[in-house]
Parts: C-alpha cells; structure tokens; sequence
DNA sequence: GGTGTCTCCGTTTTT
DNA sequence: CGGAGACACC
C-alpha cells in the first residue's frame, strides 16, 4: 500500500509518523513532541483514510482551535489532491474549528427548531454581545452589579454557580440571564458558546454520526468541546486525538490539564508517541529537556549547533538596543528579518521595542491578537450586512448609522428620527442607507442573473453606494475602499464555493466569517511581510524561527509572580524556547522596571545545564545610549500630550478629565484631583466636549 | 457627596 | 497580599 502512487509522501514519514497514520484502532491518543511533524501525521491520516481506506471526506470531522490550523490542514490536503480523483473543497465541510463546525451543522443538519431558533441565525460576536446585555438591561429596568463582569458572571452562572465571588447583596442577576435567554430566542441569534452547547446538545440525541472524529491539539480541549466531541461519536466513530500534554498554556481560558487521561479511559483508547524533533538543534533540545517530566518522550536528529546565549542587560532598554544592533548583524550575514522573533511574557513588554525598532528602522510587527473590531471599515461594513439581513438587528442599524467615521447621525435626536423613519418600513419614502438596507433582499432577488457573479463586489459596492460613506476626501479613503472590497469579495468567494443563491449566501458568508475575526482581510493590510516578530510566549505556539529571544526572563516574571500554576508557567517557558530552531538567547534585566520583578535571574535559567550556556558579558560601551533613550522618552512623552490635548471629557463626578487610552472596550481617563479613572465603553458616564 | 466596607484583580487569548 | 475600584449607607 506504501507504493501507491499519490502517496509518495509516506515515504518521508518516520517509523512512528507511519505507525500513527496506518493505525485503525477505535480510540488513539497520539502523543506528539514539541516539532515532530504532527500536522504532517494529521494530514497524511486524512489522505490515508481517504484515498486507500475509502472513506468520504464528508464522513469525516476534522477539529482544530485555530482557523489557522484549519486552513493549513485542508490547504494541504488539497496540494495532495491528485487528478484520477482529485478533493471538492466542499466535501471538506466538517474540517475546521469547533465553532465553525457547530455553525455548519446548525445551519444544515441539526433540528435546531426544538431550542427555539431557526436555521437562520445569526451569530453575535462579543461585542454584539455586550450590545445585547445592556439593552436587556435597559428594557427591563434590571439592578445588575458589577456591569464590568456580566461575562465572568454568566461563565459562573453556567457553571452552576449562583453567586458571584462572596458578593454579600443580590442583584436580578438570575431575571437578567432568563431574560438574556429569551431575547437571543426573540432575535434568533447565539453567541460563541451557544453555538458549541447548542451543537453538542443535538448532536447526542441526532443521527450525524461521521465515522473518523480527528482531533488537533487536543491538549487545549475544554468539557464543552469534549461534550461536542462525546455527540458526534456514534457506535461506529473512530476517535483519532493528536497533542502534546506538555504544551498544555491554557488551563486558565478552560483547557483541563487532565484531559490526556480523561481520554484515555473514556474511550479505552490506545496511545502512540512521536518522539522524533526536526526543528531544534541539540543544544537547545537539551535545555528543553530539563523542563519534561519525561526527557526521554523528545529525541532530537540535529547536531549541537550553537550554545544557548544567557544575557544580562542593565534594563530593557538596553537590551531593546542591543538587539536591534544584533538583528542588523543578523541581517547583515544574509538572513532575513523574518528569521527572527522576540518573546516576552507580558504584553506590555513589547513597547521598549517598538519605541526603539522604530528609532532604529528595524522593521517589525508585533502579533497583537485583532479581531474585526480593530479595523474600523470591515467591521462597519459586517454591521451594515447584519442589519440588511436582519432587519430587526436594530443595535446593528444603530452602530452603521451613528459610526463617528461611516455614520450619517451625529446626534442621538438625529439617530432617533431615523430608527422610527427605519421602523416603518417604508421603503418609498426611506433614503439613503436606510433604504438600501431594507432593500437589499429584494435587490439580491431581483438582480440580474446574466450579470457575471465574478464582479459581485462592485456591484454590491456601488448598489450600497458606499463611495458616500467612506469620504473621498479622507486620507483612508484607498486603504477603506481596499478594506470593503476585500470583505465584499470574501463574501463572493463562500458564495462562488458553495453555490449558494445570493442574498441566501451573504447571510451564510456573514456567518462564517463572524467566526473568523480580523483573518478576513489581514492578508491585504499585511502582505508576506519580513519583519522581525513581536509577540508574548502565548502567541508563539506553533510557530518556529531560526532566531529566538526570550527577553526578561527575571525572578519574578518567569514564572510571573501570583496566584499562578508554577507547572503552567514552565510549560509556558518550555513552548518559548523549543520555538528556536539554530538561536536562542534569554536575557533577564538587573534594573528590571515590572514591580514584581527581583534583579536576579529566573529559576528556570539555572535549571539549564552550564555546558550549553555562553554567558557574554555585558557589552557597556554603547556611548549614544543615554542619548538615544532621552530622544525616545521626550518622543513619547510630546506624543502623548498631543493626543491628550484633543480628547477632552466630561464625568457627572469627576468633572473634567482628559482621556489617557481608550480600547474597544474600556476608556482611561485623567482627572484633575482625582488621578486615573477607567470605565468600560458600555456603561460610560462620560461625555465629549469641545476643546475650546 | 463623603466615608467605610465589600469585592476584585493581578497575566496569558480564540472563536 | 495590597491596592484600586465599586457599592451601601448615611
């Protein structure tokens, strides 16, 4: 069978690889080591399955956490496609997350009726979400403490438990969540979670039971996925579960630390190992292995390579410096900015960098986990579409209306002749994008069919008129034009693949790609990009480079400090270092500027063997440093004051203030006498006012 | 509106 | 554990 002429690739694989792909046992737990090629076993399972064992691709259902990871998977999967018979992409259709499996079948398969929804639901992303709390909150006039904290409350609440924290006075927190229940039932629309409880509940009573249930990073899973996963297994399912229990970062967002063993007694089922490292040299694998349980599950192939580099530097600064001079050396020597990355343990860390990459023109990118929301015309434009679909999506009519950059009311009078204008349905006196809205179902009806569907974009583009909204004159007007047209072309694109009947597959397209974030239109805004990469240890799984520095590696930042789990926090430093492939150097800062940090080393720095250690001195003849800090600080301080001085708000109490940072969600403010004040955008007691 | 008491948070983040 | 913020009570 190893002959067989599409699968060449199983020549490549190893012993264990091989083992791993040709093993039909109803339940396998396949232990994969840090860079032993599991999405090569995952992938060649799939095709194994597929092309020699006859299994339907569609009777398989393929879970990742990731759309990244999904999209890798059925990508590859697709380059092994072969011309006798080659793989519909459609047929694909369980591959991917938990959460756009569950929409899939909710849409499609499930009998979602029996919970009091219809198949066309919208899905609400968190900040829908919020949206939804409040005016639940409003409309019936609830005393909920503690608005800040609706989400933990409601994970609690789910959990069981009733009460939040040893909160002494009740509020009509147990009103509020029956009353939330009963308008996602009103509006027909879930959230993330329901999604996977609503799937999970249907499943186990359903008849879609596929015969391979094929598991990615299984070590992340949490007891709502493992539910989801407990309904899909019919009498006939085989299992197939593929992760690293020492790769396990996640406890703390639900992932249990136990579910290996759970596994394994659950569904009986057998275990297999792939102990074989590619990626690391050898004495980075040996310093690895001080951090395993077990060493002796992680073998490495390479040779020792370079010595593991341990810095001191005076401050982060300094070390920011230094490595900018490192990476231009690098650079220099004939590798590319995108060979490197620096880790560090708190978000927070990355602004010493940035500061002194930008001074120094190294270019960089600092992996900041975006959603849509952090790109203002794809997220206006995915309101705009929520509210044409569902015309009872008022809070989406309100956020495509009153935007500051898109909208068309200023004022919450203005915004109110609108809503009840909208609320007539009138569509031969309505205006504007009111009216486009309401008609936009009968536009997809009615439009022509001998229109070619590969120019849908613009047709879309020019019947919302959308030229109006995003202002010629502004400066983003290229960048928001690219932005919308990429969104809109998304969308054409699902429709195109699925076949789907217009307006039918914009309400599907919108769906789908609620679940996928900022993803949507990042490749546009950020091309293949060589740059050095910035990112929190957390952020580096599943990623490899030849270069790695772990910066701040300081007694009390590695592990952090607090009510953490010391074994997490190792694991955590154990997925930083096993990233680097030929270059790993960790530093730790003797001036350390974090409150909690010690000066002195972190604990896991001594657990390294001294013989694979290169301890440089500490390099301090760099003269302009002084220099180039002063002109740094004095940058970001004239920064800051400019923005200060524009945003000027008013509080009830405070009076006064202006605003420091805002996110989507929360809003720092100074006020005069009383310091920082920060307040979630939700509830916000603050008005604008004018500078003059 | 001020004061004393209660309660939470610290870090990491995907869908 | 300690500090900041939210809440209750007057």
């Amino acid at each position: 069978m190893l002959q067989c002429g599409h699968l060449g690739q199983f020549e490549k694989l190893n012993k264990y690889q091989k083992d791993a792909v040709l093993c039909e046992d109803k339940a396998l737990l396949l232990n994969a080591s840090v860079g032993s090629g599991k999405t090569t076993v995952l992938v060649n399972k799939v095709l194994y399955l597929h092309y020699i064992k006859n299994v339907p691709l569609n009777d398989m259902v393929v879970l990742t956490f990731t759309n990244k990871a999904a999209e890798e998977i059925k990508q590859r999967i697709i380059a092994y496609s072969v011309s006798p018979s080659p793989i519909d992409p459609k047929d694909m259709c369980f591959f991917g997350t938990f959460h756009s499996v569950a929409n899939y079948l909710l849409s499609n398969i499930l009998p979602i009726e029996s919970l009091g929804f219809t198949k066309d639901f919208t899905i609400v992303d968190n900040v829908g979400l919020s949206e939804l709390f409040e005016s639940v909150i409003n409309k019936n006039k609830l005393n909920i403490k503690y608005k800040n904290n609706i989400e933990s409350r409601l994970e609690n609440h789910r959990k069981g438990i009733k009460h939040y924290g040893n909160m002494k006075y009740k509020d009509d927190f147990d009103v509020f969540v029956d009353k939330l229940n009963m308008e996602k039932k009103n509006r027909n629309i879930l959230d993330f979670d329901d999604l996977i409880e609503m799937a999970s509940k249907l499943l186990r009573d359903g008849s879609f039971k596929p015969s391979w249930i094929i598991i990615d990073e299984f070590q992340d899973t949490d007891d709502s996925q493992l539910n989801m996963i407990d309904g899909l297994k019919g009498d006939n399912t085989h299992i197939f579960a593929v992760g690293d229990p020492n790769q396990i970062i996640y406890t703390w967002r639900g992932s249990r630390g136990d579910m290996f063993d759970t596994f394994k007694e659950r569904y009986n089922a057998s275990v297999m190992t792939l102990p074989i490292n590619y990626r690391s040299t050898m004495s980075i694998l040996t310093a690895a292995k001080v951090f395993l349980d077990d060493p002796s599950s992680l073998e490495g192939i390479r040779d020792m390579g370079s010595a593991i580099v341990v810095k001191r530097h005076y401050d982060s600064f300094n070390e920011a410096v230094y490595i900018a001079d490192k990476i231009k050396d690098i650079v220099g020597r004939g590798d590319s900015y995108k060979d490197i990355a620096i880790f560090y343990r708190m978000k927070m860390q990355s602004q010493v960098f940035e500061d002194v990459f930008k001074r120094e023109k190294v270019p960089y990118e600092v992996s900041s986990q975006k959603t849509i929301k952090d790109i203002p015309m794809a997220y206006w434009i995915y309101r705009l579409f929520r509210v044409s679909i569902n015309n009872r999506d008022i809070d989406s009519y309100e956020y495509v209306v009153c935007d500051k950059k898109y909208g068309i009311a200023q004022t919450k009078k203005q915004f109110n002749n609108l809503l009840t204008e909208f609320n007539t349905g009138d569509t031969n006196s309505l205006k504007g994008v009111s009216q486009k809205i309401l008609c936009f179902k009968d536009w997809c009806h009615n439009r022509n069919k001998d229109h070619n569907i590969e120019k849908l974009e613009y047709e879309i583009y020019d019947y919302f008129d959308l030229d109006t909204y995003l202002s010629p004159t502004s400066i983003y007007y290229c960048e928001d034009q690219n932005i919308a047209l990429r969104y809109l072309r998304t969308i054409k694109e699902y429709i195109i693949l699925n076949n789907f009947e217009i307006f039918e597959g914009v309400k599907r397209a919108i769906n789908y790609l609620s679940l996928y974030g900022s993803q949507v239109i990042d490749d546009i805004i950020d091309p293949e990009k060589d740059s050095v990469k910035l990112m929190t240890l957390h952020a580096s799984k599943g990623l490899e480079f030849k270069y790695v520095f772990i910066s701040g590696a300081n007694y009390g930042v590695m592990p952090l400090e607090g009510r953490f789990d010391d074994e997490e926090e190792k694991r955590l430093f154990f997925v930083g270092i096993t990233r680097a492939k030929d270059n790993l150097e960790i530093s730790y800062h003797s001036n350390p500027e974090f409150r909690r940090a010690l000066p002195s080393p972190s604990p896991y720095l001594k657990m390294i063997p001294n013989e694979i250690i290169e301890s440089e001195k500490f390099n301090s003849s760099n003269k302009s440093i002084l220099e180039l800090r002063k002109e740094i600080i004095e940058n970001i301080n004239k920064k800051q004051n400019i923005e200060s001085d524009k945003k000027l708000v008013s509080h009830e109490r405070y009076g006064n203030g202006y605003v420091i940072s805002e996110t989507d969600e929360y809003i720092t403010v100074k006020f005069e006498g009383y310091g920082q004040k920060s307040f979630s955008k939700l509830f916000c007691p603050l008005t604008h006012i004018s500078p003059n």
